[in-house]
DNA sequence: TTACAACCATACACCAACGAATGTAAAAAC
DNA sequence: GTTTTTACATTCGTTGGTGTATGGTTGTAA
């Protein structure tokens, strides 16, 4: 085949990425080669390993893609005086709406369902990694909220805010376990509104 | 090799299925081959494919191992006349008990972590299998709480259910990823006990 | 314009794993 | 005591996937 132009490798490349997200999420990492995933893109194999040194190296290009660390999640949505609680609930929708997107939807349930560890790349580390940033930035919002009184008085901030952690990443489990099952926008906004709802002073409010 | 007695022939079945267990959890399921399999319980290949059709039949014999149902747990240690919410927190504190044992620790991690799903095994199946079952137990439950004026007036049966069942997906999902990082039975005891305290009508009781 | 290098296709060698076939010695059935 | 079956071990053909080497065409910089 002829040479490209800069912009045609750079979009075939774009090309292997989109097949490989979906080849990886039909068959499961293991189970597809990379011939498969460049028959889907209308390449051989030899564009492949031209743009990625092995399967492991396309894997980590494919999630580098759908990063999200929730404090850019709350940044997009919440007013900067929005309050802590307030904050949280904005983050968490802003974030449904995003893994509902089929991109991000294919590859954290990739990700999560679909791969096991392979050569050198260990998806559990890289949950681990996402769930811990998420896990922090909690708990300096619940801290927030703690500090101005908007807490309940018997409830810790630190077991507030590994409750909601495990409940958003239970939420996200199951859903990316089968996307069809609920809305996960829906049943999302509705367990952490119930869940902020509980864990407030105000019972009132919400 | 000579033929071995009935008792040892079973005995053989068992030691290869834990060194499923083992293999599974430390390769992942794709990376291991039915050889390593073998040669970890001192056989050939030979004696798996004499046990077991071939490598999906054999994980799902060592699923059929590690069964827990929800009833089961809440049978065990609840009294009969124990309110739901209490017999509630007496199945999970099972559960977390059972589930630090050696042998359901790793085949859980594996089932959620360390496998996709290969010809015809779904463990996503599974996994819903058994929450589903979970929920629907967890349901039954809190009904009955509602039913006795134990939960607060603003809280509906179903979305406490689906907020604990998260709750707990995500506490094992958490935990199975890196078992090192804290110990089970005391966050999981943790959230439960503060997630019932927050359902219930009744602040003061614990 | 020319020469090089980018970009991708094609071809090839290699290896691991599967599954089936076969061998076999002892246990169990009679 | 003989026969049959069990419970494996061993061997072998096949296949699917990987990584690399090589070829070929054309942007692109000088």
């Amino acid at each position: 085949m002829a040479r490209r132009t800069k912009a045609e490798a750079e979009a075939t490349r774009e090309a292997l990425l989109d097949a490989a997200e979906e080849v990886f999420f039909e068959k499961g990492v293991a189970c597809t080669s990379l011939e498969q995933i460049a028959r889907q893109a209308g390449m051989t194999r030899g564009a492949v390993y031209w743009h990625f040194r092995n399967k492991a190296d396309l894997f980590r290009a494919m999630l580098d893609r759908v990063r999200m660390p929730f404090e850019e999640l709350v940044a997009e949505t919440a007013p900067s005086d929005a309050s802590p609680l307030e904050a949280i609930r904005l983050g968490c929708r802003q974030g449904f709406r995003r893994m509902e997107q089929p991109r991000h939807r294919r590859v954290h349930a990739t990700l999560l369902h679909r791969c096991e560890f392979f050569s050198d790349i260990d998806p559990q580390a890289m949950e681990a990694e996402m769930a811990n940033e998420c896990l922090g930035a909690l708990l300096i919002y619940l801290n927030n909220a703690r500090d101005q009184g908007l807490l309940r008085d018997d409830l810790d901030p630190d077991v507030a805010t590994r409750l909601l952690q495990a409940t958003l990443s239970g939420l996200f489990h199951d859903w990316l376990r089968d996307t069809e099952a609920f809305s996960l926008y829906e049943r999302g906004t509705q367990l952490v509104d119930t869940q902020l709802r509980l864990f407030s002073r105000d019972n009132t409010s919400g």
